[in-house]
DNA sequence: AGCCTTTGACCAGCG
DNA sequence: TCGCTGGTCAAAGGC
């Protein structure tokens, strides 16, 4: 950690810790097969604002009877407005779910000299345990870079990135192993990079349908997204002061960000139209502005960049709320589509109970992108399959609208109380968990190489 | 003709 | 004060 940045973790008023991580590789020595097992545990402090990496050799551990070590480097990223999205937060789950990759998608490793340095591509093991509901989060990413000079001496470096881009606060233990066969072959599955899962629908913030409509909030009511645009908001609400302002007053006040793959990017169930594009300094991609096309005076804006780092990836940033429930028979909106444009009659601000997808009028982007590395390595065997693979949330999609069918006159008129918070967090719970139990099954199913 | 996108201009915020 | 940045406007163009 650099200096500067011990000095404004000293500034923060409010931190929040992320629970312990855990690494457990298991070492299989080739001439005994016993295992050695490593544990290493860290604590890691997330830190609003700022990207911190956190592990040097402090986080390394050394297991002396193999003389192995490995080191974890976590990094946190997180947006500006996390922690004040987190204290907005109302819906919480706790699912304790754990992901096995199976083991038939296991490749094979030669180790042609032990004498030599190899450099291979191990697995990586995951078990994730949410604390809070992740909105649009990348898990995990992870790195794993293994050094044969011997087997009995080996060195396992992990390195791993943790991404944030919206609010999460969860465990992740990783489990790697690594086991040589007689024919001095080292099997590991492939290499699982990332787990992101958008399940926006969760957090009304984002406009979902699956989440009621708000009403105008009280005075001491914290917004759910902020509200950036005077200008448009003082026609919707005429006592509020005029600012002719055209663009935000606080870059802490951007909206919530998200990142969607290529397909989805259209599809979040509301009806946009493009109002600009500006070339954004520092990105080789324009940003797109949209604003919502059903209502000339709705403040709800989005705004969509394509990711430098990620290809066919978006990143779609939502600022304000839509002041009007969906109109009827929005079917599958994209941008750029005229279809069901609706009347001039503002829809009263209300919703059927389970009409976020019972009615199935909705094309939520409730999907988890699976994403395989490519090897990096040429020890390593080609993957035929492809590196991508994505799930839809058809499970929490069906059951969502049993979540709210029986809250939704709570939900509408405001803040969750405790007993909307234990319903809602149990259910959630087990939507995630059926997710995951489905996650399981569709890693099982992925092709031998 | 209507709707949506494109694109340059405008303008407020900010350093 | 000034220039840069990015959010918005609105005319023009395309379908």
């Amino acid at each position: 950690m650099q200096p500067n940045e011990l000095t404004e973790l000293e500034k923060l008023t409010t931190t929040r810790s992320i629970p312990t991580t855990t690494i457990i590789p298991t070492i299989f020595n080739n001439t005994t097969s016993s295992p050695t097992t490593i544990v290493s545990t860290l604590s890691m402090t997330s830190i609003p604002t700022y990207i911190t990496t956190i592990g040097n050799t402090n986080n390394s551990v050394h297991n002396s009877k193999e003389s192995s070590s490995f080191s974890y480097f976590p990094t946190l990223i997180k947006q500006q407005n996390e922690l004040t999205e987190l204290e907005k937060l109302k819906h919480n789950f706790n699912p304790n779910t754990t992901i096995s990759i199976p083991t038939n998608t296991f490749s094979t490793f030669n180790i042609t000299n032990p004498n030599t340095t190899n450099t291979m591509i191990a697995p990586i093991y995951t078990t994730n345990t949410f604390t809070t509901p992740t909105l649009t989060s990348t898990i995990c990413t992870h790195t794993t870079t293994t050094t044969h000079p011997t087997m009995n001496n080996t060195n396992i470096s992990v390195q791993g990135t943790n991404q944030y881009p919206t609010i999460s606060n969860f465990t992740i233990p990783i489990k790697q192993q690594i086991q040589p066969n007689n024919n001095n072959q080292v099997f590991f599955p492939k290499h699982l990079t990332h787990i992101e899962m958008t399940n926006l629908h969760f957090d009304r913030t984002y406009n979902q349908p699956s989440v009621p409509q708000q009403l105008p909030r009280e005075s001491n009511q914290l917004p759910l997204v902020p509200q950036i645009n005077s200008q448009v908001l003082s026609s919707t609400h005429p006592q509020e002061p005029q600012h002719n302002s055209r663009k935000r007053k606080n870059n802490n006040q951007m909206g919530l960000e998200g990142h969607v793959i290529e397909e989805k990017v259209k599809e979040d169930s509301w009806t946009w139209i493009k109002y600009g594009q500006k070339p954004i300094n520092g990105s080789p991609h324009p940003r797109s502005y949209y604003k919502c096309n059903s209502f000339s005076d709705c403040p709800a804006r989005k705004m969509v960049q394509k990711s430098k780092t990620k290809n066919n990836t978006y990143v779609v940033t939502y600022k304000s709320d839509h002041d009007h429930i969906k109109p009827a028979g929005n079917l599958n909106s994209m941008i750029g589509t005229s279809l069901n444009k609706s009347s001039e009659t503002r829809l009263p601000a209300t919703r059927e109970p389970g009409s976020s997808s019972n009615v199935g009028n909705f094309h939520l982007p409730n999907v988890a992108v699976l994403q395989f590395d490519q090897p990096e390595s040429s020890n390593v065997s080609n993957f035929r399959s492809p590196n991508v693979m994505m799930l839809q949330f058809d499970q929490l999609e069906s059951n969502n609208g049993q979540i709210f069918a029986d809250e939704s006159d709570k939900k509408i008129t405001g803040s969750l109380d405790d007993d909307d918070d234990a319903i809602l967090l149990e259910k959630m719970k087990t939507m995630l968990e059926n997710f995951l139990v489905d996650f399981k099954h569709i890693m099982a199913l992925i092709p031998l190489d």
